[in-house]
DNA sequence: GAGACGTACAACCATTTGGTTGTAGGTTAG
DNA sequence: CTAACCTACAACCAAATGGTTGTACGTCTC
């Protein structure tokens, strides 16, 4: 079964977004490998504990993470959905230009013809 | 041959921050497909020539596109190397992932033992 | 040479972003 | 119960972003 990429612009805005800055990336990471509470995470970083909870949000609303309440932690997940979702439009570019390379060599034949 | 995945934090913020605009990812498809002067593209969107100058300008700063001179026109054509390198990030993370689930496999074993 | 075309760039503006501190509320430990 | 811990959220601020208009300069056409 193939992944549908029924994914607006908005969402791709706020996708890579989210991926476009160092801090985000690696608290992806981080909670790639296993999940970890906001405080654990603000820990890793030399900002402040709300600097790294807007971090969480903004990776949160491109739906990159997910949170679960756990007594008084929430434990942030990371969701590897959305990060196939970013590498399809990529390959999908990619692809653009394999495209364009085909059509010129098509022009090459024709020359030759 | 592997392509070196040598890039900076800053480089990579670039590059997804490019990537993060409607606008930016369609005058990427233009230029994979077949270069496009400025104008060219400008008469394509509701903007001014200006503000697709800018995003251009922007595409450019993170290596997506080059432009050449062609008389008084400026050519823009899309780079795919920096597509790669940010598609390679995204399944570089996604590995993580896929390690979660083998510690997660192992562990079970370990019960079983 | 004159005017039209294509581009670059500066100046300006509203909004968003990424950070801060402070306040308040729910949860756990002693 | 009280104190410490974890989180949420508002208010504020500087800088970056995405847009605009205006000006200037090289290039093509006639």
């Amino acid at each position: 079964m193939v992944v549908r990429l029924d994914i607006t612009d908005e969402e791709l805005d706020k996708l890579f977004r989210a991926l476009a800055d160092t801090t985000r990336r690696d608290i992806l990471r981080r909670t790639l490998v296993g999940e970890a509470s906001v405080s654990a995470l603000a820990g890793a970083y030399d900002m402040s504990f709300a600097a790294v909870q807007k971090h969480v949000a903004v990776l949160e609303a491109a739906g990159l993470v997910h949170k679960t309440t756990s007594g008084r932690e929430r434990l942030v997940r990371a969701d590897p959905e959305q990060i196939a979702r970013a590498r399809s439009l990529l390959v999908e570019l990619e692809s653009l230009w394999r495209h364009r390379l085909d059509r010129l060599d098509a022009i090459l034949s024709e020359d030759l013809e």
